[in-house]
RNA sequence: GGGCGCGUAGUUUAGUGGUAGAACGCUUCCUUCACACGGAAGAGGUCAGAGGUUCAAUCCCUCUCGCGCCCA
C-alpha cells in the first residue's frame, strides 16, 4: 500500500512547495517545447503600487488556464509577467508617504523626488508579483518587465519620435481635462462623468439674460452667443453688452451650437474655460481669457487694470468658493435674476474624482485618426476577434468617435517627453540634441502611451530579438471590458502601425468581480474579498476553481461569494480524497506505463461507462477551452468528478476492491490509476497545485511534473453509447429502489428482496450493492410490496410489515397524475393535423413512442393501485 | 438622448425551438472502512409581463416594466 494522504486536503502545505519547484526548475520557459508552434500571452500589467485584488485573481486565473492549457498541448508556450509604472498613481502614492512626514514633492525637487519613488517601487514594487506567484500563475518571470526600464523606455522614445516624424504627433496650446490636485493634463477617457446636482443662476448680461452652471467662469466671458435661427435677439446681433462687475465690452455673436432651448437661449462664452466655447472662439476669433490657476483658484493676471479693480477680493479664491461669492456679489449689484435647480454631467478624475477643470494649456497630442482606421479595419476584417464577441462593437464605436489623444502629463514620475527647447527651436529625438542651451520638456507621457506598446516592447522591440520574432504576434489578450479603450484599441493601434501586425488574434474578455448582489467590491461597502486571505483559508486552486465556475458565456460580471469559494474548496477535498482512495488500494508497483492501455484490462459495465464518461468529458472539456467556455469547462468537470467517478464509480468499484477475487482486484487498481491520471491531467489548468501533488503521489515522481505532460486526447474507441445506456437504466433502477427504501423509512441496515419484471440481463450485483438487497428475481408480483416504473422495468420492493398501503396508494396516484397529465398533452399534439404535417417527422415519431410509453405504465399503474385495495 | 447586457427554484445561476438542470440553503434519514469540506432521499420553477412568428416558444421577433453598465 502507498503513502497514507491526510484525511483532509491541506492546499497551504502544499501550493508554496510547488510553486518553487516549478519555477526553480525553469517550466514556465517556454524552451521546453522549442521545436513547437509558439503560444503567447502578455499579461496585462498591474499597477506597480497595486496589489493582488479579485479583479486580478479572475483575469490571471484564466491566463493561467489558457497557458498551462496550451503548454500541455505542446505549445511553445511564453506567458509574459511585469508592471506598470501608472504616473498618476504611482506618484500619488509617494506623495501621501511624503505628506506624512510634513513634505511635499517640491520640497525635494524633481530629481530627489523621482529618485524617491524609484526607492519606494524598489521596496514594495514587487508585492504584486509575489501575489501572483501564490495564485500559482506560470509566467515565465525570467523575462518580467517593468514599463520604465531602460528598454521600455527606450521603445517609447522610438514611439513618440517616430509618430512625431511622421506627423502623427502635435503641440499646441488647447483645452485639455486638467485634474486641480494632481495638477497634470488628463485624456478624454480619464475622464468620469456622474449626474450631479447643481444650480443655473441667471445674470443680467446689458439687456440680455444668460443662464449658467458656472457663474465664476465669467471673469473670462469674452462674448455672448445666440442661436441664428433664435428670432427673439436678431436685433441684438453684432452689437455689445457691458460683463457685469469687471466692465469688459463684450459681442453677441451667432453660432449654431447655441441650443435655443437651454435657459434663456443666450449663454456665456469662455474660450478658455470651456470645450464648446473655445471651439465658438475658435470660429469667431475671440480672445481667451484664463482666469484660473492650475490649482483652480481665481488668478485675475490676464484682465485689463480696470477690469481687475472691481472683483479684486475675488483673487486667490478656489472655483468653488469664487461662484459663492461672484453670486453674492451679482446678488447685491442686481445683476441676479433668478436661480434654478439643475441637473448637470461633471467631469471627475479618474485617478482622484477630483472635478475636471476644463482649461487651457499646451500640451503634446496624437491624431490618432490615420492609427484608428487601421484598427478598425483589422477588427472588421477579422484579423483580431473580440470573445465575447459583442464587445467588437463597444470597440469600433469607440474608435470611430476618438478625438485627439493628449499624451503629456504634468507629472514627475513617467517617461520624460524626448523634445527639448532653445528659444523658438524645438528639437525631438531618441537621445538629446548637441549643442548648449536646450532644455528638455519638463513633461512625462500619459501611461498608456507606454503600456500601448506592451506586446512588443516587452518582448525586445526596437530590437529586433529573437524573442520579438518568435513570440510577436502574441495570440490572447485577456482583460476585462473596462479597459478596451484605454489599453487594448491603444495596443491595436500601435502593433498595427509599428509592427505592421495586429499585437493578438483573440481579446477575450471578462466582467469584472462584484459581490454576491452584483455590487461592485470596495472597501467602503465592506464587501470586500480579499484573494490572499482565500488562497491562505481555502487554497488558490479554490479560488482559482470558484472563478472560473463562476464564467457564465456572455462574459457577465462574476459574483463571486465565500459560499462559492468554500464549493470550490469542497471539490478539491473531494478529488483529494478520491485520490487518497485509489491511492489506498494501488498494487505495490503497478506504476502506470506511459502507453497503458486499459482497454487490455478485463473490464465490466462500470469500467467501460466510465471510461466512455471521462472521454466524453475529456473532448467536451478540450472543446470548452478551445471555444473560451471556461465556465462550461470547469461544471463539466465537477460534474464528472463528484457525481460519475465519486457517487457512483467509485462505490462500484468497491465491490471487487472489497470482495473476493484477486485478480478483478488487478484490474480495478490499475483502471482507478488510469482514470486518476488522466483526471488531474484535465484539472490542471483549473487547479494545478493539488493535481501536481496528486499526480507526483500517483507516479511516485518518475515522471517530473505534470505541468509539462501531454493534454489527454479523447479515445472515440472508449466512447461506449451501449454501456453508457445500461448503466443509466441501472442507475435509474438504483435510484427507484433507493426512493421506496426512503419513502417507506425502511431502516438502513435492513436488506430488502426486489422484483425487477424483465430485469434478468440486468447487472444484479451492482443493484444489490447500492440498494441492500438481499434477493432480486425476476417474475411474480409480490404481495405487500411497493413498486415503481423505470427504464421500461417494472420494480416491486417487498415490504412485508414496512407497508403502509396508504402511503403507497397516494405516492401512486400522485405518479399517475403527473403521468396522465403528460400524456394528455401528447395526445393532444397528435390529434393535431397541424402537427403532424409540419412538424419534423423525427419529432412525430417521439411522440407517437412517447404515447405508447405513458399509456404502458398508467396502465400498470392502475394495476397496481387496483392490487392495492 | 444613443447603445449594450440582464430578469429562470429562497439565493447564485446553466441551458435549449419539442418533459427546465446545477450549486448553496431547506426537510428527512445515515458516523458503512476515500471524504460530514461526506452519503442517500426529498420539497421547491406560470423560465419578469403582454403581444407576434411557429404544428410547437423559457429559447426567435416586437413592445412594456424592472435592474445594471457604457457613451453623449
Amino acid at each position: 500500500m502507498a503513502e497514507e494522504l491526510a484525511k483532509v486536503y491541506n492546499p497551504s502545505e502544499v501550493e508554496q512547495k510547488w510553486y518553487s519547484f516549478w519555477e526553480s526548475h525553469g517550466y514556465f520557459q517556454p524552451n521546453h517545447q522549442s521545436t513547437q508552434h509558439p503560444f503567447t500571452i502578455v499579461i496585462p500589467p498591474p499597477n506597480v503600487t497595486g496589489s493582488l485584488h479579485m479583479g486580478h485573481a479572475l483575469n490571471n486565473s484564466i491566463q493561467d488556464l489558457l497557458i498551462r492549457y496550451k503548454r500541455m498541448c505542446g505549445f511553445k508556450t511564453l506567458w509574459l509577467p511585469g508592471t506598470d509604472h501608472a504616473g498618476i498613481a504611482t506618484q500619488n502614492v509617494v506623495e501621501r508617504e511624503l505628506k506624512k512626514e510634513g513634505k511635499r514633492k517640491e520640497d525635494l525637487g524633481r530629481e530627489k523626488f523621482v529618485e524617491k519613488v524609484w526607492e519606494w517601487k524598489k521596496e514594495y514594487g514587487g508585492k504584486i508579483t509575489t501575489q501572483l506567484r501564490r495564485l500559482g500563475s506560470s509566467c515565465d518571470w525570467s523575462r518580467e518587465r517593468f514599463t520604465m526600464d531602460e528598454g521600455l523606455s527606450k521603445a517609447v522614445r522610438r514611439h513618440f519620435v517616430q509618430l512625431y516624424q511622421e506627423g502623427l504627433i502635435y503641440r499646441g496650446k488647447r483645452i485639455i481635462n486638467w485634474c486641480p490636485r494632481c495638477r497634470t493634463a488628463l485624456s478624454d477617457i480619464e475622464v468620469n462623468y456622474e449626474a450631479k446636482k447643481g444650480h443655473l443662476w441667471h445674470i443680467k448680461y446689458g439687456e440680455l439674460v444668460v443662464a449658467t452652471t458656472r457663474p465664476e467662469t465669467m471673469l473670462g466671458d469674452t462674448a455672448i452667443a445666440v442661436n441664428p435661427k433664435d428670432e427673439r435677439y436678431k436685433h441684438l446681433w453684432g452689437k455689445t453688452v457691458e460683463l457685469p462687475l469687471v466692465g469688459r465690452h463684450i459681442p453677441i455673436i451667432k453660432d449654431d451650437f447655441v441650443d435655443q432651448a437651454f435657459g434663456t437661449g443666450a449663454v456665456k462664452v469662455t474660450p478658455a474655460h470651456d470645450p464648446n466655447d473655445y471651439e465658438m472662439g475658435e470660429r469667431h476669433n475671440l480672445p481667451r481669457i484664463n482666469i484660473l490657476t492650475p490649482e483652480a483658484h481665481i488668478t485675475l493676471t490676464e484682465l485689463s487694470k480696470e477690469e481687475r479693480g472691481p472683483v479684486k477680493a475675488l483673487e486667490g479664491l478656489e472655483r468653488l468658493k469664487a461662484r459663492e461669492e461672484i453670486v453674492k456679489l451679482l446678488e447685491e449689484k442686481g445683476y441676479l435674476v433668478k436661480v434654478e435647480d439643475y441637473q448637470n454631467s461633471v467631469g471627475e478624475c479618474y485617478r482622484c474624482k477630483t472635478v475636471i477643470e476644463p482649461y487651457l494649456s499646451d500640451q503634446w497630442f496624437v491624431k490618432v485618426k490615420p492609427l484608428a482606421e487601421k484598427g478598425i479595419a483589422a477588427v472588421e476584417k477579422g484579423q483580431i476577434k473580440f470573445v465575447p464577441e459583442r464587445w467588437t462593437k463597444v470597440y469600433l464605436q469607440w474608435m470611430t468617435n476618438l478625438r485627439d489623444w493628449c499624451i503629456s502629463r504634468q507629472l514627475w514620475w513617467g517617461h520624460r517627453i524626448p523634445a527639448w527647447y532653445k528659444g523658438e527651436e524645438i528639437f525631438v529625438g531618441e537621445e538629446p540634441p548637441q549643442g548648449e542651451g536646450w532644455v528638455q520638456d519638463e513633461d512625462v507621457f500619459d501611461t498608456w502611451f507606454s503600456s500601448a506598446l506592451w506586446p512588443f516592447s516587452t518582448l525586445g522591440w526596437p530590437e529586433e530579438t529573437a524573442d520579438l520574432k518568435t513570440f510577436y504576434p502574441t495570440d490572447v489578450l485577456v482583460t476585462s471590458y473596462d479597459i478596451i479603450s484605454f489599453w487594448v484599441a491603444r495596443m491595436i493601434m500601435a502593433g498595427l502601425h509599428f509592427m505592421d501586425k495586429e499585437p493578438f488574434h483573440t481579446v477575450y474578455i471578462h466582467g469584472l468581480v462584484k459581490d454576491i448582489h452584483g455590487k461592485k467590491m470596495s472597501k467602503s461597502w465592506g464587501n470586500v474579498i480579499d484573494p490572499l486571505e482565500v488562497i491562505e483559508k481555502a487554497g488558490a486552486d479554490a479560488l482559482r476553481f470558484a472563478f472560473v465556475s463562476l464564467i457564465a458565456g456572455q462574459g457577465q460580471d462574476v459574483k463571486l461569494s465565500e459560499e462559492k469559494i468554500t464549493e470550490a474548496r469542497n471539490f478539491a477535498n473531494k478529488i483529494w480524497n478520491a485520490a487518497r482512495f485509489v491511492l489506498m488500494h494501488e498494487v505495490p508497483g503497478s506504476r502506470l506505463p506511459d502507453n497503458f492501455e486499459p482497454g487490455t484490462l478485463n473490464l465490466e459495465l462500470a469500467d467501460k461507462w466510465l471510461l466512455s464518461r471521462l472521454n466524453q468529458t475529456i473532448k467536451k472539456v478540450t472543446a470548452c477551452i478551445e471555444g473560451y467556455e471556461f465556465g462550461e469547462a470547469a461544471r463539466s468537470l465537477y460534474e464528472f468528478v463528484w457525481s460519475e467517478l465519486c457517487d457512483w464509480y467509485l462505490e462500484l468499484a468497491k465491490i471487487r476492491l472489497y470482495g473476493p477475487a484477486a485478480d478483478n482486484k488487478q484490474a480495478v487498481t490499475e483502471l482507478l490509476a488510469h482514470i486518476l491520471k488522466q483526471v488531474v491531467l484535465i484539472l490542471h489548468p483549473f487547479m494545478p497545485f493539488i493535481t501536481e501533488e496528486i499526480f507526483h503521489k500517483l507516479t511516485q515522481g518518475a515522471e517530473g511534473t505534470i505541468m509539462l505532460k501531454t493534454w489527454p486526447k479523447a479515445q472515440e474507441r472508449l466512447i461506449n453509447p451501449a454501456a453508457e445506456k445500461e448503466m443509466s437504466e441501472l442507475m435509474e433502477i438504483i435510484r427507484a429502489i433507493r426512493n421506496i427504501r426512503a419513502e417507506f423509512n425502511v431502516p438502513h441496515g435492513k436488506e430488502i428482496s426486489v422484483t425487477i419484471i424483465g430485469g434478468e440481463n440486468l447487472n444484479q450485483t451492482y443493484v444489490k450493492t447500492l440498494t441492500k438487497t438481499a434477493a432480486i428475481v425476476f417474475q411474480g408480483k409480490p404481495e405487500q410490496a411497493a413498486s415503481a416504473l423505470v427504464a421500461g422495468y417494472q420494480i416491486y420492493v417487498s415490504l412485508a410489515g414496512l407497508i403502509d398501503l396508504e402511503k403507497e396508494s397516494a405516492r401512486l396516484q400522485k405518479e399517475q397524475e403527473k403521468l396522465a397529465n403528460e400524456l394528455n398533452k401528447v395526445k393532444q399534439r397528435l390529434a393535431d393535423d397541424n402537427f403532424l404535417s409540419r412538424a419534423r417527422p423525427e419529432s412525430v415519431e417521439a411522440e407517437k413512442l412517447r404515447l405508447k410509453e405513458y399509456q404502458e405504465r398508467l396502465g400498470l399503474l392502475a394495476d397496481r393501485l387496483a392490487s392495492l385495495r
